[in-house]
This record gives structure tokens, C-alpha cells and sequence, in this order.
DNA sequence: CTACCTGCAAAAACTTTGCATGGTG
DNA sequence: CACCATGCAAAGTTTTTGCAGGTAG
């Protein structure tokens, strides 16, 4: 659940505090990684009337806010979390639609490095890593028949995408 | 320009080879982390009646061969680059719209470790490294009025492109 | 000549915007 | 009861797909 006093926040911010508001957020928390899509239906089994519209302007308040970010785990939609959650990085397998997480302190070294030696503040969180999970890097070729789950809502690397949309071979 | 023996690869596997196709391979090289967009405009000042959707199933085919790769420097397209170039990571400031590129030797460690830690096979270039830059990191609040090149072709961070769009404040 | 490739147009996926109505404070 | 927020519809962007005609080999 959502832990600190969102609630004053929003209305010492000069906005309110409606259904909508509320059932976005709860749904951002149960779910995870979710799309603006998923979140919307999400919503919809409590309250069937709300808009994909109002799931998007909802978003851009809470993320403005800070209750909640969003991370890009492939080429599709960018998936929402709570902010105060979600210490991690994303590792995104490019054959399967795998996502591992992995957590920041793994990243912390290489982070230091970036600022020592580019001045670059870094967020491992927005961005995944892309690469080949342990299964797929084991596997002999790119094409093998897709390895179980095929439909997860969570946007994935770009290649798996690609394949289960069928590749062209003349 | 390109180095191998592209055609006679393109032809061995039973494709054709088109003005295209080469048109497009030369912008690839030309330009640098250009989007499809991009592409189809540089390839027009050759042949005007180049359609974008040839550019999209051009790039895809050129991916296959292993002559282009694309990365993800932001929420919008992706870039395309030729394959054997381009051997860096992008650092991409979140608040404006520069892309550092990196050396992969810097990640080498970070990458070692993920694939001791977790069996994953890291590809650092795929997806840019979201985070702040020197300057950015220095300035005061995250409102400033936008820095610069405003209009720039390749993707940069979200936050950035969110800003240029205008923001809320009731 | 034949099959692949292209241009065109329409559709799909994702996101944003204008406007009138409704609900919060 | 004023004004913000929502629903709805339409439009904007980016990418994909079906089809008929063109062209490489």
C-alpha cells in the first residue's frame, strides 16, 4: 500500500482528491510494471466508466508528485510503478520476455565510475539492461519456438516482440 | 563506409539487392543514432518517392543481415546505427537533451558482475543509461528554461521532452 | 519471366487535446 | 457554487500490414 500522506499532498498541491485518482494509484501498486493499458483495466473492474484519458493525465499528476515513476523495459509502453518501491534495475532478456530484478547495489560501482569519470549522475532504474537471460544465452540458435509465456503484459526486450510477430525467411 | 561484402551476403540468402536498400544503408552510416524518420529524409534527397514504410522493412532486413543495430536513447524512436561501429553506450541527460557516449570498457566490470551474479549476458548499447549530466546535475531546479539545442533529431530523456512540451501548474 | 520488393493507403498501437458535463471542496 | 477533473470523441505520432504493380536476377 501506499505508505506516506498522498492525500494531503494532493490537496496542499491545489488538486483533488477523486475516485479516479485513488483506484489509479491502488492499481499501480498491485500490479507492477504496468502499462497505461493494463492499468486502465485494472481500474475498470472497480469502476468501469474511466477513460484511458484520465489514466494518462492521472500518470503525468502522480509521477509529478512523486508517488509514482515509469521505466522503459523495451520498445513498447513504458511501465508504472510506485516510487518508493522498486529499488531495482530491470534486466530484459532479448529472446524471451524474461525480466529480471536485480537490485542497485549491483550497479553501484559501475555508477560511481560514471560520475568519477564523466560527471554523470545515473538512474539504473529508468532504463533496463538489455542482453541474453542465462536459459536463452544457453540456447543454440535466435528462432527456436517461443519458450512459454508469449501474451505477459509487461513491455519486453524488442527482438522477443519481434519474433512473436513472425519473422520473415524467403 | 561499409566494409564487408554486403551484397553478395544480401544475395546469397536470397534477397534482392534494390537502390534502396542501398540508400538506406548509406544513410545509416551518414547519419549517426538516426531515427527512421531521419533515415527516409536523407535517402529522399536522392530518390524523392522513397516511402517510409520501405524504410521500416529495410532497416528490420538490414538488422537480420547484421549490418545495422538499433538503440533506445529515450522514449521516442530508436536510433539505427551501422553494427560494427558504434561500440560505446549513451549516457543521456534526463533534463536536457545531450547524449554522452561511453566507452563499453567502462561497463566491463558492471557487466562481469551481472553475468556472475545472474547468468545474464549484458548488452550496454542497447539501451541508453538514463541519468543527469555534469552541467544538469549543477543547476539549481528541474524547470529551468530549456538549455540550448531544443530541436534535435535523435531521442533524448523523457523528462526533457515532457518539459519542452510545457508543464502543469494550477 | 517469376518472385521479391516497392509505393500507396489503410489500419494499428499509443498518446494527446478540446469541449461540455459532473463532482469536489 | 466555482472550478477542477472526467468522459467522450477526434486528432496526432509512430509503426505495421494488405495489395497491386514494378523490377531485379
Amino acid at each position: 500500500m501506499v505508505t506516506t500522506d498522498w492525500q494531503s499532498d494532493l490537496r496542499a498541491r491545489g488538486y483533488r482528491l477523486t475516485p479516479q485518482r485513488q483506484l489509479v494509484l491502488e492499481a499501480v501498486d498491485k500490479l507492477e510494471h504496468s502499462t497505461p493499458d493494463d492499468i486502465l483495466a485494472e481500474v475498470r473492474r472497480t469502476a468501469g466508466g474511466v477513460n484511458i484519458s484520465t489514466v494518462y493525465r492521472t500518470l503525468e499528476l502522480l509521477e509529478e508528485l512523486g508517488l509514482v515513476s515509469h521505466a522503459h523495459l523495451g520498445h513498447g509502453a513504458p511501465t508504472y510503478h510506485l516510487a518508493d518501491r522498486h529499488h531495482h534495475m530491470h534486466l530484459v532478456c532479448r529472446d524471451c520476455t524474461e525480466v529480471i530484478e536485480a537490485d542497485l547495489s549491483v550497479a553501484e560501482p559501475f555508477a560511481e565510475r560514471l560520475l568519477a569519470q564523466f560527471g554523470f549522475d545515473t538512474d539504473m532504474k529508468h532504463f533496463a539492461i538489455f542482453g541474453r537471460c542465462e536459459k536463452c544465452a544457453a540456447q543454440p540458435r535466435d528462432d527456436a519456438a517461443d519458450s512459454g509465456d508469449a501474451g505477459g503484459s509487461a513491455g519486453a526486450g524488442d527482438t522477443a516482440a519481434a519474433a512473436q510477430r513472425g519473422r520473415r525467411r524467403p
